[in-house]
DNA sequence: AATATATACGACAGATTCTATCGGATATAA
DNA sequence: TTATATCCGATAGAATCTGTCGTATATATT
């Protein structure tokens, strides 16, 4: 329950590990995957998707890799995650209505406001503040 | 991803409906599902759990059913969670070691941060202000 | 005492989500 | 031409979440 999952902690040690380079340097999968014992084909999935969002820039062939795109300063991690894995929230109900309870729900408004509070947290955080 | 589950809900649920009932008076299982539309005996098992807890007291037999024992505004959210779920947290490696990356990880130290960010701001709210 | 209604609880099963793997395609530097 | 890298869909395995079943125990009511 609330853990994140690692699709995400995968794409924050990679972006973490590319801002510790020089800005024009590129990072592997490969040296990512083997550097921080992460299953490469799952961590290469993760930066594919960090490239179709943007975020980091992929470069082809022998000596290729990724390098950052993005600013991660300027994107705070309700944004991240979502662009990461999808619509976020404390229940489902929030954005999306299969709830056998929904028409009865007796909690919905006070767990509404607790979601708030939650993303708020985690909109006054950037990336930037986890890869520095 | 960042959700709760739903045994944490059906409590809370059942909790509030407790709660808006007078002081005395007892809620069967069978009464709290119909009304919520919850499954019962995944119901039966949560109630169960909060009692042994000794959030809840069970009374057995005809008419039988639980009523509040604890004070609700005296536990907060993180401890709530915990009786109910277990550890918390937003990696299982602050609780847990089995993690592969755990000698090579770059963002522990950060992910810490966000997650005692987290811990306080559940902390900082009791299961009273859930069932209000 | 008998009965009906309620909680107590372990074992199991189905569903969903999370995590990881496989196979083959495309691009490019050397 | 070759080796190395990204790209991407399909699939499989693992873990967690969610729900079900059967049986035991307690007790108010009749």
């Amino acid at each position: 329950m609330l853990k994140l999952t690692r699709k995400v902690e995968y794409a924050l040690i990679a972006l973490r590990h590319m801002q510790g380079k020089e800005l024009e340097s590129v990072s592997s999968t490969k040296e990512i995957a083997v550097r921080y014992n992460i299953p490469i084909e799952i961590l290469a999935k993760t930066l594919q998707h960090l490239a179709k969002e943007n975020i980091i820039e992929p470069i082809k062939g022998p000596r290729g890799g990724y390098r950052l795109k993005a600013q991660l300063g300027d994107i705070n991690l309700v944004e991240f995650f979502e662009r990461v894995e999808g619509p976020l929230g404390l229940s489902d109900c929030f954005y999306d209505s299969n709830c056998m309870q929904i028409d009865y729900c007796n909690i919905r408004t006070p767990i509404q406001r607790i979601n708030a509070n939650m993303m708020s947290m985690f909109r006054s955080m950037s990336v930037q503040d986890v890869t520095n």
